[in-house]
DNA sequence: TTTATATATCATCATATAATGATATGATGA
DNA sequence: TCATCATATCATTATATGATGATATATAAA
């Protein structure tokens, strides 16, 4: 796929392989940012930054309907971004990792600056 | 969609609403995110985090196509994340943005302490 | 002006993913 | 037990996206 013969700067090109993370660890990046890279996500974590909410609530909030909030709940669950907690029929929702904040407000920063 | 009537916690479906960012916000931050979200791309942005690369010797360091690291550099440079500068028959690609290095330790920082 | 080289772009294809309506599950109350 | 309500799951469909080979562009060297 590479012919070595024509890199330009090999040295440039070792210095690169140099400190790449694992295989393992890119899939878990891509992992790890594609929860935020998608708007009805972003949304429910945005409606959970302060508040506990069960998913009925999510929808009314957001505007969403049921499923499409279950779904990315789901999601969100199994990547142990948020938690949930039943209280009769009501399942309720909160963020599980400190990170998420912080993350999202650093995203704002981000878009803010570059416009 | 969603009926009112049904609402759990009307303070808190209040209080989520109360902070959202517009719908502009969120498109950008999809937009953002995206960026991060795809193996390939975090692998040249970490390939260019130390060095000043052209596409051939990313290419070298990555082991990819160079259809496909000209695809995704022609993204990462619309998206504003990386700069490239012409000399000669090469083309250098360089980080563009201070946050950049910082959204992908954070990351890092993320997935070590998840597992 | 040819030829070679580096990069960019294009068209295609396969895959992934999100939204949705329908339905299932499970808890509560009549 | 039966009906209702909240949530979860499923199957389907439409769309988005990434990789790839082929080709175009542009610079430099012969």
């Amino acid at each position: 796929m590479v012919d070595d013969s024509k890199i330009i700067d090999a040295e440039a090109v070792l210095a690169a392989k140099e400190n790449l993370p694992s295989e393992y660890s890119f899939v878990a990046l891509e992992l790890f940012y594609k929860v935020f890279a998608d708007t009805t996500r972003i949304k429910i974590l945005f409606a959970l930054k302060e508040v506990e909410l069960c998913v009925y609530d999510i929808c009314a909030a957001l505007s969403l309907k049921q499923s499409t909030v279950s779904q990315q709940l789901r999601f969100l669950r199994q990547t142990g971004i948020v938690k949930s907690r039943q209280e009769g029929k009501n399942v309720y929702y909160s963020l599980d990792d400190d990170h998420i904040t912080g993350v999202l407000l650093m995203g704002l920063e981000h878009i803010n600056e570059k416009r």
